[in-house]
DNA sequence: CCGATGTGCTGAACCGGGCAAGTTCAGCGC
DNA sequence: GCGCTGAACTTGCCCGGTTCAGCACATCGG
């Protein structure tokens, strides 16, 4: 099938084409009886205009980029991808722009994907997930000069727009919670460590766990699998002084956790109270259901997709702290069983 | 940063852009040594050919489409989307072709969506997945003469190419093996209705069923989110007759099935046995692991992008049977207790 | 020494919109 | 009737690649 070009609705129309652009795109230069014509024969034939050739001529891709750096076997399991996908796209689709995605196995394939992109003039900025400590994809962005959110931080995103929720605070609330509670025995088993807001979480519980005087405090960490989560788990339990209460970087790992606590005969939450971040509903279809730290994640995503187009737009890049992630108590924490 | 055009090469080159067109082509019409040359200058100014110059030119986007048509929460809790994403990715990616992803609301968003990519000429071919008994996708596809590929089937995929697993044989293979271990009632919590691997799986159910003569076999509906999963399991398991052994359509309400089994009670597997379909992490965290209908999502993927390149390159549609998912038996099934 | 064949390159058209500049014409004041 | 203005268009170039016709020059056979 033939797709119709604007010189057909101009042929149609018996005007020229620079008409017919100027009644599609709302511009003054022709009557409004004309404009009428030509749209409704626009609408008639089924005419869009080709996204490449307005590309060509606006220098612009109404298209922004998303790179995800983690295996297949990760991304699926963890509900937090997707939610942020959908969040984005929906900011992105009411302005129509698209969403251009890529799995890269490394940080070195996801610059040299930007690069490309940014080359080819493919997307007009990127949001970058997963932020680390001394991240390269910071600089070379910056160099580069594509527009980009970073989620994640606070810090280490030099001098690109950020977005981030207070992971240190719900941290720091949760524990102050389990202490309330009556834990003085609390660890965690975090996510993979060079991940800078597992490094963010690892410092506020140390210094709530100080502040608290919790000397028992531990974290171990673990890679987000169900796997590792289970593995940290028995590791904790099978210690002489064994933890009270785990708070567990994802809800992957703390389902794990539950299973290996209930396979180990400890009974949750008497003997054991799980805490666990990001509130999907997985944890609620476990027994008993998980405390657990949730936020509104597509939120976040469309969040950090207006940001990007307010940069694309060439407003100043902005650092933005989203909403701060909140406790929803379920059956798994509780006072620990006095023994 | 001004990025550099083809007429800048050509400039520094000494030469024509069309030169450098077949230089940086590979084609016949320069020598080899003016060749060499182009390309050490393209490398050095670090020029990469414009996306929407080429796609004006040559008529194709570079670029193929998926649009989702299910809520962020089902969306995320499935690992199926994302696994596929990524298989998909990574065989597109192999020919830098991108992948414009796109969350709808329906099948009407959906097909205006496909209406809208085609007309801008933003996509060369579509994915579809969720294909349904009587989709209006699919003639809507058909008469845009837009290259798709449908993920689902066999049957009910009009003229267009398509890729399916043999759910039907999974599911008779699922039933006897539960027979042979002494299962008489079975009963099955399925996916969304109107589905037409839902269906296919129905039909399989019953047949295999009315074949071994377990008269008591019945299905319910849900819609894969785990509440609806629990809720079915807790309906099948206070009736008067109650099942001995469960088959879920996903993974999330096997979950949510074993865990209502447990608050009522019933030990796993040995008064009732649970099967998931589609094996993910997930089935191993749980306590015992769930027995699970598992294939390979990213090859499935892979495979689909594979077909809808060869789409889209002129070749006829095909209609392919990828690998049908295997049975993985674990802690979940056992032969029922005696009673 | 002349035409035939090839090689290596140039110049221009083309893809489909956007937009600046140019053209036409009705209307109005004087 | 002249001069001017602004509305309502048209014309033509631009974006950055691809591709094709054509041209200069070399090479070769007869």
């Amino acid at each position: 099938m033939k797709r119709p070009t604007i010189a057909d609705v101009a042929r149609r129309a018996g005007v020229s084409k620079g008409a017919v652009s100027y009644a599609l795109n709302g511009q003054p230069g022709v009557s409004e009886a004309t404009r009428q014509r030509i749209l409704a024969i626009a609408t008639e034939i089924g005419f869009s205009p080709s996204s490449a050739a307005r590309a060509l001529s606006a220098a612009t891709a109404e298209a922004v980029g998303l790179a995800l750096c983690r295996p297949a076997r990760i991304l699926g399991i963890e509900p937090f991808f997707m939610e942020l996908i959908s969040g984005v796209e929906a900011e992105l689709s009411a302005r129509s722009y698209a969403l251009t995605l890529q799995v890269v196995a490394d940080h070195d394939a996801e610059i040299a994907v930007y690069r490309r992109w940014w080359g080819e003039r493919r997307v007009d900025g990127v949001l970058v997930c997963d932020l680390r400590t001394d991240d390269r994809r910071i600089p070379a962005l910056e160099q580069l000069q594509l527009p980009a959110v970073v989620i994640g931080g606070p810090g280490g995103t030099g001098e690109l727009a950020s977005l981030w929720s207070d992971d240190a605070a719900a941290l720091t609330e949760t524990v102050e919670y389990l202490v309330a509670l009556g834990h003085r025995r609390i660890a965690r088993v975090g996510g993979l460590p060079d991940l800078r807001h597992t490094e963010i979480r690892t410092d506020a519980f140390t210094a709530v766990c100080q502040r608290l005087g919790l000397v028992d405090a531990v974290t171990v960490w673990s890679d987000y699998t169900g796997e590792e989560g289970g593995r940290a788990t028995r590791r904790l339990l099978s210690s002489g002084q064994r933890p009270t209460a785990v708070i567990y970087d994802n809800d992957v790992m703390a389902i794990a956790g539950l299973s290996v606590a209930q396979e180990m005969g400890l009974t949750v939450p008497a003997d054991l109270s799980i805490v666990a971040w990001d509130d999907s509903p997985l944890c609620r279809l476990v027994h008993p259901p998980l405390t657990a730290l949730g936020r509104d994640i597509p939120a976040y995503g469309a969040h950090a997709a207006r940001q990007l187009l307010a940069v694309i737009a060439g407003q100043p890049a902005t650092r933005v702290q989203d909403e701060t992630p909140h406790l929803t108590p379920r059956g798994s924490t509780a006072p620990p069983r006095v023994r």
